[in-house]
DNA sequence: CAGTGGTCTAGACCACGAG
DNA sequence: TCGTGGTCTAGACCACTGG
């Protein structure tokens, strides 16, 4: 391969590949060398360039397919990624001092939309508990969740009050799957009070849900102070 | 390992340790075998468990370091994917008939917001390109692009009124770098118009910059209709 | 049917960085 | 320094699926 500062072979035989089809010597739907070919061109093992192969595969750049070979992808359909931790770390991370103040919290029955979320069935008895997080005193983000005791029985709906429930689900209470959706909405009259922000305020809201073993744990709808962006982290790979 | 039904055997170890966290016999921030004893457990070769253990940091699940070993992560910091293809896909998948109509396209010199975007000087001329995108007749999502034509010397900017430029780039420009945030705004006139909601609504924002070899490419702004909602695609992972 | 990718293996060497 | 993960290799067998 032409590339020698890649660290790693693989990696660099992704990056000669990839630059093949950004220069366009490989067009959208030609076919490529298949990966023995590769592997004596590049002078590797298969299983290496297998690999590098499989990284553009996932990018979306190419299209793979047992006995079909391997394809530049006629629309690539690329992927970003989101890294999603703790509020407190966005926070600081930003330079703020971090806060966090629980609003309310209540053993409710779900309402439609919420058992909708989680799968369970309307009227069932959940923890509803609203907080909201600061930087630097000016409110950050507004924190709605629905808490699924059957699903984390080691947390103590007594200590919610004092608890950063985020945090504690995160570290005590990991989930198999999640699904997670922007949105954005006009800020209600408790958004408003709550962030501080006038009254019909675009907000960029982010609902996830996650499950464990156990069932659904919770659902939460975040409210984001107006102008915060979200965006991709690292090598983030997208469609014009 | 106890799980046969995955096909692929770093996918079972996977699913195992994975396992072995949500139930809580790993622990966060315990350290867990290493690769030469979790081979002999699960009797396969290192390669393989390796490969297992590297799908779940990058999950964001393990921690793992040369000689320190490998650790549950404290604050799993997870990743949620998002695929991007073009618009019309979008719009079909939706079941909708697609429909597109240019609404100006002039050659403009970048102001300050969008030269710092792409890291091109103010002033710089691009095109510039606004575009409404239907579904059964009515719009969609709403896209203002600029365009660096340095980048893309195949596009003839006098076709610009009837091509589907998202669609044309996508095929003719492949990218090797881009970002990508979400914010929402409330609608301005304009977006209103367009977009057919009333002055002030909230829209979810998708502002996307992709690059070549040759420098900057495009940078565009994604109104989408209300209502509209961006979900994680398949395994997603984040946190709670 | 046969060509291609998908995956595993056993072994090897290396690079990092904790102790 | 030396244990641990990071990566590569050569070879093998298998699973799809296009022709």
């Amino acid at each position: 391969m032409t590339d020698k500062r890649a660290g790693a072979k693989a990696h660099s035989i992704a990056t000669e590949v990839r630059r093949r089809i950004v220069e366009r010597r490989w067009r959208q739907g030609e076919r490529i060398p298949d990966e023995a070919e590769l592997a004596i061109e590049f002078d590797a093992a298969r299983a290496t360039v297998n690999k590098a192969l499989q990284m553009l595969a996932d990018e979306g750049l190419l299209d793979r397919r047992r006995r079909a070979g391997t394809r530049i992808a006629i629309d690539p359909v690329r992927k970003a990624s989101f890294s999603i931790g703790i509020v407190r770390e966005q926070v600081e991370q930003a330079g703020l001092v971090y806060g966090h103040r629980v609003v309310a919290h209540r053993l409710s029955p779900a309402p439609a939309g919420i058992a909708a979320c989680l799968g369970l069935p309307v009227g069932e008895k959940l923890v509803r508990m609203r907080a909201v997080h600061y930087g630097d005193g000016t409110p950050f983000q507004l924190e709605d969740r629905w808490i699924n005791l059957r699903a984390v029985p080691d947390l103590d709906p007594a200590s919610l009050r004092r608890l950063n429930v985020n945090e504690w689900l995160v570290r005590n209470a990991p989930y198999l799957h999640a699904e997670l959706a922007f949105s954005a909405e006009n800020a209600n009259r408790r958004d408003a009070r709550l962030l501080q922000v006038r009254h019909g305020q675009a907000l960029l809201i982010q609902q996830r849900t996650t499950w464990n073993d156990l069932g659904p744990i919770t659902t939460v709808r975040v409210a984001f102070r107006p102008g915060h962006r979200v965006s991709t982290d690292g090598r983030a790979a997208e469609a014009d």
